[in-house]
DNA sequence: ATTCATGCAAACGGTTTGCACGCAT
DNA sequence: ATGCGTGCAAACCGTTTGCATGAAT
């Protein structure tokens, strides 16, 4: 099941069903958060599939082009971060201790925006909101 | 009066009071926007003053760790973005077209951050928000 | 058979670093 | 006089690219 899974939404965009953009884009599914094209190809690896790091660069930048996939921040150490691109609009809570990320539907801006547009003569297209602090089980332990 | 603006600024901060310093304070001071570690260095160059690339970014990270300045954000060709560290809470604004980028004081997100806090758990430390979109001049002009 | 995907190694570009020299204290 | 700041060149690291090979259609 692992080859079929995919195959329909690559064959809609016209993209060729390979073996190596559907353990891709399962792998960025299932892990639920944003990730980095190293952690892919190591997750990867770690699965015995045989893969090159460019390879998954090339790949994520296919599916970028199809909108399959955004690349949606990027790490401190200036690593990409890509997720599905599930059409919803969407937040990061990011835990500064354990680095797990979290992803939040619904967005508090519309108005503020509204009100940013009238007043600056702008016309706001779109944003991008990051919030950071302790998850749940980090602020309960103090290591 | 170049050399002397920032002295006691970098005393206070047990830094050494140097030509290097007193200009990179200078110039993002003046643009009035994120800049990048390249762009002041060109703008430095433009000014006569000779610099090299690697001590604008010593000179950041120096500034940096005393909290005189941040790193904003990061361009589309991951140049990091510096500005002066005002200590207001403020958020961006990025014009898709010119690439000028406002910086806005305020921010609405207490409330939100407040009600996401109690429904998931997370002690919410900060946040960084951008929004882009086409600025008054861009906006009427079709080039 | 043709076109596109992949691996490898090399290139690229922003940033960092080691070392010798120079300047602020 | 001392220690910190700087320039230069080389290293670094995430990402991209050229080219030859392999797989999907």
């Amino acid at each position: 099941m692992d080859i079929k899974d995919y195959r329909d939404l690559l064959k809609k965009e016209n993209l060729r069903n390979t073996k190596h953009r559907n353990s891709i884009l399962e792998v960025i599914e299932e892990s639920g958060q944003p990730v980095t094209a190293e952690t892919i190809y190591l997750k990867l690896k770690e699965q015995g599939v045989s893969i090159s790091l460019s390879t998954v660069y090339r790949v994520l930048d296919t599916l970028i082009g199809k909108n399959l996939v955004v690349k949606t921040s990027v790490t401190d150490e200036n690593k990409g971060l890509y997720e599905i691109n599930s059409m919803e609009h969407k937040h990061h809570l990011l835990c500064i201790k354990c680095r797990k990320m979290l992803s939040v539907d619904g967005c508090p801006l519309e108005e503020y925006e509204r009100e940013l547009e009238e007043r600056l003569g702008f016309t706001i297209k779109g944003h991008k909101l990051e919030m950071f602090g302790l998850c749940d089980k980090c602020k309960n332990c103090d290591m």
